[in-house]
DNA sequence: ATGGTGGGTAGCCCA
């Protein structure tokens, strides 16, 4: 059994603390870290070590974007996709060793798209929806047990935010990104392990926007972080969390973990 | 209907 986690960290420097937390408290065997905002150079490996994630596999750039993938088991990164084609670090894939061999993780933060819905008016709307496209077909390849996870920034079912009918054309829970997204899924069959274990219309969120004076206060939240498994895998997979409690840390991210249990 | 907050980093971009 391994466990695996995924968090959009907002800056792994700022929040190393956080972090350190978080990895005492649960443990997981792998951190799949999003938006991590530091260049692989000033990463900080050390602190990660020193509580037992000695590998890691860091596609980082200056100030923006950025992933990590850390493990307390040996990984291979085998791969850097820039389905933007804008030069953005938004992906990092692995294969796990030792107790992990087998496995491939793949690490991604898809655009967030920017504020308007409408590739004609906003550019990083198109930007968004065409990194979803280039993904799907980059899955036709897939040929292993692979999970797919990371801050995917659409909530794709009714309940997987706080107003359906209000976000309708909010970026991130409009019918086209869900129809994309939903592509995707479709065309390699990944399972919503989430929606797997916590089946809708269950409330399930992973985001509250720092905008809100109490982020409890009437529950704004939006399921804007997944792990997917491919089919062969999806039936190992043991259980799964939401880590609720970070959103209430000093100095918190404004998303919260979530980890998975696959029996290998 | 709007602006609200937060992070990186040097006058804004991004979420």
């Amino acid at each position: 059994m391994i466990s695996i986690a995924t968090w959009n960290i907002n800056s792994v420097r700022l929040r190393m603390p956080q972090v350190e937390r978080f990895l005492r408290e649960q443990a997981p065997d792998v951190l799949c870290l999003q938006e991590i905002k530091t260049i692989e150079g000033l990463f900080p490996y050390e602190a990660f070590a020193a509580l037992g994630y000695g590998h890691h596999a860091v596609h980082g750039q200056k100030g923006y974007h950025g992933v990590a993938t850390v493990s307390r088991m040996p990984l291979r990164e085998f791969s850097r996709n820039d389905w933007q084609d804008n030069g953005e670090a938004r992906h990092v894939g692995v294969e796990l060793l030792g107790a992990g061999q087998g496995l491939v993780v793949e690490n991604v933060y898809v655009p967030a798209g920017g504020d308007i819905p409408d590739r004609e008016l906003n550019t990083k709307f198109g930007q968004k929806l065409d990194f979803l496209e280039r993904m799907t077909r980059w899955a036709d390849n897939i040929d292993r047990p692979t999970l797919i996870t990371g801050d995917f920034n659409i909530a794709p079912l009714e309940s997987d935010v706080w107003n359906h009918k209000g976000l309708l054309k909010v970026v991130s829970h409009t019918p086209l990104e869900v129809e994309t997204l939903a592509r995707f899924q479709q065309a390699h069959g990944w399972v919503d392990l989430g929606r797997q274990h916590v089946p809708a219309p269950e409330r399930y969120y992973s985001w509250w926007s720092y905008r809100a004076k109490d982020w409890r206060e009437g529950d704004r939240g939006r399921r804007l972080d997944h792990m997917w498994a491919s089919p062969e895998l999806a039936p190992q997979t043991r259980s799964h969390r939401v880590i609720e409690e970070t959103r209430d840390w000093v100095q918190c991210s404004d998303h919260v973990p979530l980890i998975t249990e696959i029996d290998l």
